[in-house]
RNA sequence: GGCAGGUUGCCCGAGCGGCCAAUGGGAGCGGACUGUAAAUCCGUCGGCUUUGCCUACGAAGGUUCGAAUCCUUCACCUGCCA
């Protein structure tokens, strides 16, 4: 089998393929060109496109060439859902986010040299198929039988699916028709929720233009509590700074579930195997130290978010979870590692902890913070709040102007006076 | 088309005229224990100007001193019969 294949699969990261050997053959033979789609339902990728990315990665380290797609047109339909029809979004709006999207991406593939990406947008060649083509070129490749096989569709039968969704997989069928045509495009990576669609995609090449394509799918990343990965209160944990803090980041990953860690090194991490088996078992002799999260967040946030963010998170992380006092760091230390948390503004006369703790974020409302106090839970720098009246005090300011807020055992704000 | 039942807080699900912001479970949040982990135990879990007030039990009306609870209409869902 191809080295990249063989590496995948030993990661747990291949899920299926279309035929394996003529799979591993045609990459070992020389460059193929591959595309990976990703659908602008929101303004930014979250960490569960990540894996898609990659895995582009991984294929264009292993000298093939990649296709991003980002959806224009197939993000202004929407692919079901299992459990229910989605929301449309306005053209001008999934437009936007089409270009936010992009811009992640392209961070994450080399687009010089002789295995260049190259980034493509379906409603290129979507936007110019008018309905007699889509019925008489398109549908009658397709059988609606096999359609409502397909697991999205099936899934939604009892439920309900409108025209608009169930079309779905014409679109992605076509574009990987599309890629082939243009760009000659012979393998499609993806979630293993696209099996469908993928296979859709390379059944039309077959039948419209006499073709050998391939499917490839990943292991959709999932918890060891079987919950949805890469969601917390505050929802997704986006790869946008904006949407979710590089601090915040780094957090989500440091804080994994111990038995998720293995799963997530082999899936996400570019470490060789034998060095993750390497961290696995300074792990179990150590797990306190939490060996695995540190290399795994550090890697992630250096990957997303570039090594001078990551090293001023893992230094905020380390001033504010250190043994030391919080008065102890001086002002410089304590600026910086406050500037990765969200922050409340206070002025004189110094509010009511309550306040802040809602101001901050930290809290939903007021009610929530007050019960926070109650509970024992709010703390400004290290000292439990135990009045719900309390307001914060001149000696509270670290330098004269910061405090540091915290609800329960990790979640921190900065407090700036001034 | 006929008959019967349902629609409750983030989710599931009790309540069937006042003691209901509403039993119970799950999720979430906090505390204890730990390792910024898991499990466990305990607490909490609509909002606010918080001994009180406001908004909420599919939607709109009505009866009543008083309704999630009764009546009417509407919407949607589910069983049984055709």
């Amino acid at each position: 089998m191809s080295a990249i294949l063989e590496d995948l699969r030993a990661r747990g990261l291949l899920a299926q393929t279309t035929d394996i050997d003529a799979l591993s053959e045609a990459l070992a033979a020389g460059p193929v060109t591959f595309y990976t789609g990703f659908d602008p339902t929101a303004a930014s990728l979250h960490v569960g496109h990540l894996m898609q990315v990659l895995t582009m990665r991984r294929f264009q380290d292993a000298g093939h060439k990649p296709l991003a797609l980002v959806g224009g047109a197939t993000g202004l339909i929407g692919d079901p859902k299992p459990t229910a029809e989605r929301m449309l979004n306005d053209p001008s709006v999934v437009a936007g986010w089409v270009g936010h999207i992009r811009g992640q991406i392209e961070r994450f593939l080399d687009f010089e040299g002789p295995h260049a990406a190259t980034m493509v947008n379906n409603l290129d060649w979507t936007s110019q198929l008018s309905a007699i083509d889509l019925l008489r070129d398109l549908g009658k490749h397709f059988s609606v039988n096999r359609m409502l096989d397909k697991e999205a569709v099936s899934a939604r039968l009892a439920t309900g699916i409108s025209y608009t969704e169930f079309s779905y997989q014409i679109l992605q069928a076509n574009d990987y028709l599309e890629l082939y045509r243009r760009h000659g495009c012979t393998l499609q990576l993806g979630g293993s929720d696209q099996w469908g669609n993928i296979t859709a995609g390379a059944d039309l090449i077959r039948r419209v233009a006499g073709g050998h394509a391939h499917a490839l799918t990943t292991n959709l990343l999932l918890k060891s509590d079987g919950t949805k990965f890469g969601k917390t209160e505050g929802g997704a944990v986006w790869l946008d700074p904006a949407l979710t803090s590089p601090y915040a980041f780094y957090q989500f990953w440091l804080n994994s579930d111990d038995r998720d860690v293995p799963t997530l090194l082999r899936y996400l991490s570019f470490r060789p195997l034998d060095e993750i088996e390497a961290l696995e078992s300074d792990s179990r002799e150590r797990p306190a130290a939490r060996i695995g999260q540190r290399a795994l967040a550090e890697e992630l946030t250096t990957l997303v978010h570039g090594a001078g963010e990551c090293a001023a998170v893992v230094a905020a992380s380390k001033a504010l979870f250190g043994q030391g006092e919080l008065a102890g760091l001086d002002e410089g230390t304590l600026r910086s590692a406050l500037a990765e948390l969200p922050r409340a503004k206070a002025s004189r006369p110094l509010p009511a902890v309550v306040d802040l703790l809602a101001d901050s974020g930290l809290c939903k409302s007021r009610s929530e913070a007050r019960r926070a106090v109650q509970e024992g839970g709010a703390y400004v720098n290290n000292a439990r709040v135990t009045d719900v009246e309390a307001t914060l005090g001149e000696d509270d300011l670290l330098h004269g102007r910061w405090a540091v807020l915290r609800r329960g055992k990790r979640s921190l704000a900065a407090v700036e006076v001034g």
